[in-house]
DNA sequence: TGGGGTTAT
DNA sequence: ATAACCC
């Protein structure tokens, strides 16, 4: 893989400071205590173009070629060659034509195999730390913290250029080796390029990564050198890095709402957040958000690095105009074929599903509604084998709650429907002995007599 | 704006 | 069930 970047400035190898008697360098006495919040080392790895890398790996005959990726008109991403030429992110296709005739456009609204190759990725970073954050499908928080500290313990003085970073250093700041914190940074940003390596050779994906001291401030840090390229940050720059914000809405944290809010209070950059008064921020926001984002623009974010393990939900959706019944029940079947595919790879069972809807109206930024009831554990039963069983009763449950939505003796524009699998529970996790046991009707010997079916707390779609 | 996801209230 | 956030 090609490195863009040159070895940092500041970092000069073999400079180490005076070693203690033992031989040892003298950052091993430097703990920092166990389970401490305070100095982290956190990446965030951030993949160049998600979709049209796969699509590019997929099918080879595109590379080279600017490509777009497309979702009904829009084009949602696409690749380098695109974006030289004028393309952009959630750019209307005819625009996107427009800008460059040669634009190759393939269609992405099927995510199977951009979800597939993102929990690839996921799998693999979780290889050098457990602790692994998705956010989206081709954006990833690792804390590699206790990583870094065993790395820090094994690390001889003697090794020729132990202690050299990797990737750029935002600001060119000079790395100070007696620092221990640039220390432990500079060591994540080897881990960072190790892992962007093993991305590259396993997976064939390039991508960025920051590394900082917090979730914030590594993924700020992630985008300063674009495609493939990676970006330390020191504690001494965090401050650069958040006023080279130009605005509020580009601190991860303060979405379209708050910064709405915020900028009815005269908010609009970052030392405008930092220097507004608390109080009355609290009182405008809540004191949750307020404290929050008050924090944020300070370049603090103590929240941790949360697994994100299996996912909480499984949903399809597609956006398209329906005006009937019929319309709505055969898009309510596709949508659920697929998704009992997905629900029976997984291996575990949702006990819960919800019918969103987007009606049709001119003005109205988001409008969504849901309905959701707990799945009969009848059908739950069924979700590994019979594919086919479950389908009608599904989409008699399905249809209830659409009615209980919709009105369908009036007139109705709906523009789009999903389905959405959650509560997911692992298949036997009751254990013999346990109140689970006794509760759960697959295990209880009631219930494999297989003659009555308790019913528990369900609630059942006569209810309505 | 698409087709997904998450957590908090 | 909705509202906010993220991509």
């Amino acid at each position: 893989m090609e490195r863009a970047e040159a070895g940092a400035a500041g970092s000069s190898p073999g400079a180490l400071g005076p070693e203690e008697p033992g031989g040892l360098p003298w950052f091993h006495d430097q703990v920092v205590p166990a389970g401490s919040s305070s100095s982290r080392v956190i990446v965030h790895v951030d993949l160049d173009c998600f979709y049209a890398q796969v699509e590019m790996i997929s099918n080879p005959e595109l590379k080279g070629k600017p490509l777009g990726v497309q979702q009904k008109y829009l084009v949602v991403t696409c690749n380098y060659e695109a974006r030289k030429l004028g393309v952009k992110k959630l750019m209307n296709v005819r625009d996107a034509k427009e800008k460059c005739p040669q634009l190759v456009l393939v269609n992405g609204e099927d995510l199977t195999r951009y979800r597939e190759m993102s929990y690839k990725v996921t799998e693999l970073l979780e290889e050098f730390s457990p602790i692994v954050e998705r956010l989206g499908f081709d954006e990833n928080f690792v804390d590699l913290t206790e990583m870094v500290e065993k790395r820090l313990e094994q690390l001889q003085s003697d090794e020729p250029s132990a202690l050299t970073v990797s990737g750029h250093v935002y600001d060119n700041q000079p790395i100070n080796l007696h620092d221990i914190l640039h220390i432990r940074l500079l060591i994540g940003s080897q881990i960072a390029a190790e892992m962007r390596e093993a991305m590259y050779n396993q997976l064939g994906l390039t991508g960025c990564a920051g590394v900082a001291s917090n979730k914030l401030l590594a993924k700020l840090v992630s985008g300063i050198f674009k495609p493939n390229q990676q970006t330390l940050l020191l504690p001494e720059s965090s401050q650069d890095l958040i006023h080279s914000l130009n605005h509020i809405k580009e601190m991860p944290g303060i979405g379209y709402k708050t910064t709405k809010r915020l900028e009815a209070l005269g908010i609009s950059s970052v030392r405008d957040l930092q220097t507004f008064s608390s109080k009355i921020l609290e009182k405008e926001l809540g004191i949750s958000v307020a404290q929050r984002i008050q924090k944020l623009s300070f370049g603090e974010d103590n929240s941790p690095v949360t697994p994100s393990g299996p996912p909480q939900s499984f949903s399809e959706e597609d956006s398209f105009k329906c005006s009937s019944e019929v319309e709505a029940k055969n898009k309510i079947e596709e949508l659920l074929a697929s998704l009992l595919n997905r629900v029976c790879q997984d291996g575990r069972k949702p006990h819960t599903i919800r019918l969103i809807i987007r009606r049709y109206s001119s003005e109205k930024h988001y409008n969504r509604e849901s309905r959701q009831c707990p799945i009969p554990s009848h059908i739950i039963q069924k979700l590994g084998i019979g594919n086919y069983d479950v389908m009608t009763p599904m989409v008699d449950v399905l249809m209830k709650l659409f009615r209980n939505m919709v009105n369908v003796k009036m007139p109705f524009h709906l523009t789009l429907l999903s389905v959405c699998f959650c509560n997911l529970k692992a298949l036997n996790t009751a254990k013999k002995g346990t109140i689970d046991y006794y509760l759960t009707p697959s295990l209880s010997t009631t219930s494999r007599s297989g003659k009555h079916s308790f019913k528990m707390k369900d609630t059942h779609m006569e209810d309505f």
